[in-house]
DNA sequence: TGAAATGTTGGGGCG
DNA sequence: ACGCCCCAACATTTC
């Protein structure tokens, strides 16, 4: 009989460099491909439609790329404490196989399996592993510049590293399977098609677009960025194969401006590796603040300011299109990101666990460390913070990273007509520009919900008791 | 991976 | 020609 081994598929939807994939190949002759669809998971109020909508098109795509390869993905809904050994039975797998998960939930998880069947846990959604990026004391990093430099000493993965997809894959027949379920009804315009191909199609177009990415990854008006994210999530990508092509442009690069350019992208992406690090060492981030002393912030915490915040209808342009690019597409530019950040954190005082969740609604990139990292650098409350006295400015952050307005128009049809020069702080029309707007502050598009200076001068008092 | 307040400098208008 | 003032433009410091 032949010897089988599971392959339990989760935030790796990928053949091409798969080390879970690949050590189930070698441990033995048939591999089942399974991904469960965990209820806790699905229902967990940091989870949305959109990311969901994502993962279902996700498998879709890596089930028809096993099935190419003679293979089949195994969908089973439930609880993997229930599944793994019903499957292991059913196939007679003597091991399962998976790609290790920093998540403090998936961790838990994974420690229950492991207690229970032979779950062997490999590397692959970073390029090292947490434990490789120490200091020399053996503690970790809690400094990003520190960790990049340590990072970079390491050696780098090169191309022939790579895992090559397997040209077959032979799974026993007859396991049932469930049907991976229709996508949940999103807006049409989500510019993200699924899957280990499309990804792959990025990465290469983007290739040619790195040795400028250093000056228009700001700019919020243009695709200056990978757009890659949503695929390093799911693992469409590997974080491998990003670090090689980043490398690899670094070394192509005709000038040392562009060389500069395309190692700012691989900081980016050492960004991640550090978050995944910091998550690793401190899961109590996952629901904490990093520095403890931020437990004593006065967040005002307004229901109202909050709900206006979501649906994008603070009167900031910048903030409302950013909010609504998230809610409509799923994705936010990275500067966006901060600036929206920053509001809800600073001008609006609100916990930075609201933001976080709420952008884990709707991100299809959406992912504990990454997220909870960025929100409490942006809060000054996390590892190597923002200082507290770094309140981005809505207006002046519009002029310079959407200088036309051509982002706020593309989000916000109310403000089309807007002239350039007033289309960042639009309640500065008077009636008559209102008028050849077709734009009523108040009425066709709300007037700002706080005034920045004001909210300025009252986040740095909150912020001044608990520096105290 | 800011912004505002404050300080400094230098050119030009003007008595 | 000279001093005075104004105020960009830039630099520094403060939050």
């Amino acid at each position: 009989m032949a010897t089988t081994a599971i392959w339990w598929v989760r935030r790796d939807l990928r053949l091409t460099d798969n080390p879970a994939l690949t050590a189930a190949l070698s441990a033995s002759e048939q591999v089942v491909p399974l991904y469960i669809i965990d209820p806790a998971l699905v229902n967990s109020d940091y989870v949305g439609a959109n990311r969901l909508a994502f993962l279902y098109d996700g498998l879709r795509a890596l089930a028809a790329d096993l099935h190419s390869r003679g293979g089949q993905l195994i969908v089973r809904r439930g609880d993997p404490l229930a599944v793994l050994p019903e499957l292991a039975s059913a196939s007679g797998a003597a091991a399962i196989f998976a790609e290790a998960d920093v998540s403090p939930f998936a961790r838990r998880r994974d420690a229950r399996v492991a207690a229970r069947l032979p779950l062997h846990l490999t590397a692959g959604a970073s390029v090292f592993p947490p434990d490789a990026v120490l200091k020399a004391d053996g503690t970790p990093y809690t400094v990003f510049t520190p960790f990049s430099k340590a990072w970079k000493a390491l050696p780098a993965p090169q191309p022939a590293d790579l895992l090559a997809a397997p040209a077959q894959i032979s799974v026993p027949p007859g396991l049932p399977t469930e049907s991976i379920p229709a996508a949940p009804a999103l807006p049409k315009d989500i510019p993200f098609p699924a899957g280990e191909a499309e990804a792959r199609r990025r990465l290469e177009k983007f290739e040619g677009q790195m040795q400028q990415y250093g000056d228009v990854r700001d700019r919020m008006d243009l695709n200056g960025t990978s757009r890659l994210s949503p695929y390093l999530r799911f693992g469409m990508l590997s974080m491998r194969q990003a670090a090689v092509a980043a490398r690899s442009a670094i070394e192509a690069a005709p000038t040392p401006a562009a060389a500069k350019s395309a190692t700012v992208w691989l900081n980016e992406l050492i960004w991640r590796e550090f978050y995944q690090s910091i998550l690793y060492h401190f899961p109590r981030v996952r629901t904490s603040n990093f520095q403890p002393k931020f437990n004593r912030m006065p967040w005002a915490n307004n229901q109202a300011h909050f709900a206006a915040w979501c649906q994008g209808r603070t009167g900031y342009p910048v903030i409302d299109a950013a909010m609504r690019q998230l809610t409509h597409s799923g994705w936010m530019h990275n500067r966006a990101r901060m600036i929206v950040a920053s509001f809800l954190v600073k001008h609006l005082l609100i916990d930075w666990r609201w933001g976080e969740r709420f952008f884990m609604q709707h991100l299809l990139d959406g992912d504990p460390a990454a997220n909870n990292g960025g929100w409490q650098w942006t809060a000054g409350c996390g590892t190597d913070a923002a200082p507290y006295f770094r309140i981005f400015n809505p207006i002046l952050q519009g002029k310079k990273f959407d200088p036309h307005g051509n982002y706020v128009r593309r989000w916000l049809p109310e403000l089309a007509h807007v002239p350039t020069a007033l289309i960042h702080t639009p309640w500065e029309m008077s009636p008559l520009e209102q008028q050849a707007a077709g734009c009523r502050i108040g009425q066709h598009y709300p007037a700002p919900l706080v005034d920045h200076s004001r909210a300025r001068n009252r986040a740095l008092a909150a912020y001044n008791q608990v520096k105290g």
